[in-house]
RNA sequence: CGGGGUGUGGCGCAGCUUGGUAGCGCGUCCGCUUUGGGAGCGGAAGGCCGUCGGUUCGAAUCCGGCCACCCCGACCA
């Protein structure tokens, strides 16, 4: 740490970003390129999502497995599209054992297949559907840009695999995990994602219908915080994931896959963070309220009992809290500043003066609507106000989310302004439908269609590169993304 | 893969042009002072200078090969 502060968000973001997730300890590069090394701070963001969104996917019905992270390399070639999506990002072992396989083995990028291969096995009749699974692991693609969080070589996430009746209730799956993701990434990220479908150019492969959530960054660019597809029967084809109907005729599965990543960690941090570095929701702050201790010898033992004490209490109320108690060489000026890098909603400060007047000076990470700098509080209240406090810090990050992305979303329905919009946020576009003139598109100014939003008023016009008439009913959101 | 860059104590860098056996800041350790917005002074520890080879009496420095990583693009959760 040789510079005081971290490079300003508003200055170079990319810089920021990754001074930012090294120095706040969220993370640490690994040996391998392309790796990341999440540390106990950035871990524990991981498992607030994790304990959210694993609760609600096992309240839907679904049941936890642990499949091998190695697959056999002949299972990709099952599934044509599939194939040639992951084949230039498979990682695969040829020797084992001191000896060379007899088969490769690649190291999971996704697990459709194994699950196919083995809901193939578990299913016979109609009574075993729907089969609802998921599981929680690490996955390896060989992407050719890394980014931490945002794109490793190896990541952890959740991916929900189920087989279903018909095409209806695969879809109400489908729709289910989106809506999910929606609400996590809302509820406990305060990020106000955008749910929607992918265009046919962007879909998963081989899926019938990708959806996602898209989340805007403080850059303008859009994030793709979770997916969720609808399989058809491709997978069932493939790996013969088939039932015996009522009538008692063979019948293909439909299938989805689901899933949502520590990309999200990354997604938080381009959504709220600032020039003095990361802001965090308390909903998933590992440390919602830290408490500086002020002073030495004498009053600091004074200092610590009192900030040790109401710790407990903050702890009883169900409050995330840390005490910053175990640095007596730093100045509290440099505990401040170094709580603000890391994101801490909200630092209490308990110094000789606070303790004679028996109150703690309270700082939010950010002003929360005009409430400013630094407030005085009873200490004998800090529990009893501190929940409120945090709630509304959560609900401040997400409305201030939201007024970004709007002030950044625009409708546009010229060329000239279609490529100004996507310089600096999101364009509402019609667009023809056709995959060439998306890549068009692209080239010229690295935007991509993001989604077909679920939710935008239906309208037609002429697409805003080739002017042909429009496809989806409805103006897609087109950015650069991550 | 194309373009750019970097490899030197834990971290960030200088030294390289003009070869002479490694230095600065931060951090760490010890001592004293200091604690309400990034403390001060004094002392100390810590380096196969990415790697292989060449030139030379002598290479961090010059020459060649190789490797790794990072950044910008193409790919993607």
């Amino acid at each position: 740490m040789s510079e005081k502060s971290v490079t300003a968000l508003s200055e170079d973001f990319s810089a920021w970003y990754n001074e930012v997730v090294v120095r706040a300890e969220l993370v640490e590069r690994g040996p391998v390129r392309g790796t990341m090394v999440i540390r106990p701070y950035g871990y524990r963001i991981w498992e607030t999502i994790q304990a959210d969104l694993d609760a609600r996917i096992k309240a839907a019905g679904h049941g936890n497995v642990a499949f091998p992270s190695l697959i056999p390399q002949s299972y990709f070639q099952r599934e044509a599209e599939h194939v040639e999506g992951f084949s230039p990002e498979l990682a695969v072992v040829t020797h084992a054992g001191g000896k060379k396989l007899e088969e490769p083995l690649a190291v999971r990028p996704t697990s459709e297949t194994v699950f196919g291969e083995y809901m193939a096995r578990w299913i016979d009749s109609h009574r075993d559907l729907p089969l609802l699974l998921n599981q929680w692991a690490n996955v390896v693609r060989w992407e050719m840009r890394p980014r931490l969080f945002l794109r490793t070589t190896e990541f952890l996430w959740q991916e929900g695999h189920t087989a279903h009746i018909d095409e209806a209730d695969a879809m109400r799956e489908t729709m289910w995990a989106l809506d999910t993701y929606a609400t996590v990434a809302r509820d406990i990220a305060a990020m106000p994602v955008v749910p929607g479908e992918k265009t046919p150019g962007e879909r998963f492969a081989g899926a019938v219908r990708t959806y996602t959530v898209e989340g805007m960054m403080r850059d303008g660019r859009a994030l793709q915080a979770g997916t969720s597809h609808y399989l058809g029967t491709n997978f069932a084809r493939a790996f013969e994931i088939q039932y015996q109907d009522e009538g008692g005729a063979l019948q293909l599965a439909h299938t989805t896959s689901w899933g949502m990543s520590t990309r999200m960690i990354g997604g938080v941090i381009m959504t709220h963070g600032d020039d003095k570095g990361l802001v965090l929701p308390p909903r998933l702050a590992p440390y919602q309220v830290v408490i500086v201790p002020i002073g030495r010898n004498e009053a600091a033992e004074r200092t610590t009992a009192a900030a040790r004490a109401l710790a407990d209490e903050l702890k009883a109320a169900g409050v995330r809290v840390h005490v910053d108690d175990n640095r007596p060489q730093l100045s509290p000026g440099f505990k401040f500043n170094d709580w603000e890098m890391r994101g801490v909603p909200v630092r209490l400060e308990i110094g000789p003066r606070d303790l004679e007047a028996e109150v703690v000076t309270l700082a939010r990470r950010l002003p929360v609507d005009g409430v400013a700098g630094k407030e005085q509080i009873p200490l004998k209240r800090v529990a009893e106000l501190l929940p409120g406090i945090l709630d509304d810090f959560q609900a401040f990050l997400l409305r201030r989310a939201e007024t970004f992305r709007d002030e950044h979303t625009a409708d546009v329905d010229s060329w000239d302004a279609f490529t100004e919009q996507v310089a600096g946020g999101w364009a509402r576009a019609f667009h023809c439908g056709r995959t060439e003139c998306e890549d068009e598109i692209k080239n010229e100014t690295a935007a991509t269609p993001r989604c077909i939003p679920a939710e935008a008023p239906e309208e037609s016009g002429q697409c805003v590169r080739c002017s042909q008439p429009s496809v989806y009913g409805r103006r897609v959101i087109f950015s650069r993304a991550y």
